[in-house]
DNA sequence: CGCAACTGCTTGCAAATTGCATACAGAAAG
DNA sequence: CTTTCTGTATGCAATTTGCAAGCAGTTGCG
């Protein structure tokens, strides 16, 4: 079932562990849209998954300790998706990719928004975003500053532009 | 032959361009240990890639502006890989992948001493990195600190502490 | 109650990708 | 000149992917 491990570098492991198509992004809609249900992550995919391959990555996030499964308590049949700890620490890692993709790849100006306060932020913002990630995701004390928050804004103001400007 | 882009996310560009399980391992190489030909690659990788596959990513790699190719002046048949701008700047990425694998993946103490030397160091060792790959591989001057040399020495204290414990 | 919509998956199946072994043509070394 | 080394290419089996459809239990609504 599990393949042997091809040799013990961390950056080996770590792709070993996320280096595959899907991986990551399920977890950056579980970050950044909050998005908590299968159904949730399967409709609102921007890149659209396949239910068996999001069926697939969830059941081997949650095997590798990536993400955690809870009952929800308003809905007898749903499954809640929580980031553990080692998922909320990926945070630096994204926002290196969302850095790396903004210059190096022809990523949209709109999608790029949020990368980009990520990366102006820095490890101050970081820490602000893992510490609401913990009061979302494992129960920890919502701190002052929401990041979520104001990328979310920043967002809906790129699109808001876009569709200003069209008109 | 390409396929279509699913998304113009930053983040799922750059997975679509490095989310595999071999690029980023033969970036890696070039990087860190300085392998330059193909049969480098080939015989000194930790991981074992097949010929065809290495091959193949080589081709990609190239294609996709992280890496160019040179005549070898001293050997006709000979083909010298170098990184690209673009590949040099993956250095905060793969110093986060390599930070982030050895706290939450099981990593070996001797392949982890450079990932977390590079962590200790921050961006200010990235920096210094970037500009000593510069000079190797893009023809720059040559910066006086070596961050190379400081890795490969301790990735050498680290050898020799574990074959003298052994003995 | 009754039925449609929704829940998180599962299953078939074709196509693409991977990994292993082997082959290969040209160049360099002895 | 023959062996070794260069960077690939080629079969082939096994795995992985992606699309479409199905499915049993739950909930919302009239």
């Amino acid at each position: 079932m599990d393949k042997p491990i091809r040799s013990g570098c961390p950056i080996n492991l770590t792709l070993e562990m996320l280096g595959d198509r899907w991986s990551l992004i399920v977890i950056r809609d579980i970050m950044f849209g909050n998005r908590r249900h299968y159904r949730d992550l399967l409709n609102n995919s921007e890149e659209g998954v396949a239910s068996n391959i999001l069926a697939d990555r969830l059941k081997k996030l949650v095997d590798r300790g990536l993400l955690s499964t809870s009952a929800d308590p308003a809905h007898k049949q749903k499954t809640v998706y929580s980031l553990t700890e080692p998922a909320i620490q990926l945070v630096p890692l994204i926002a290196q990719m969302g850095a790396w993709g903004r210059r190096f790849t022809p990523a949209t100006r709109e999608l790029s928004i949020r990368a980009q306060l990520l990366e102006e932020g820095g490890p101050e913002m970081w820490e602000a975003f893992m510490a609401e990630l913990r009061s979302l995701h494992l129960g920890a004390q919502p701190p002052q500053r929401s990041v979520i928050g104001e990328l979310t804004e920043a967002y809906l103001a790129a699109v808001a532009d876009r569709v200003t400007g069209r008109l």
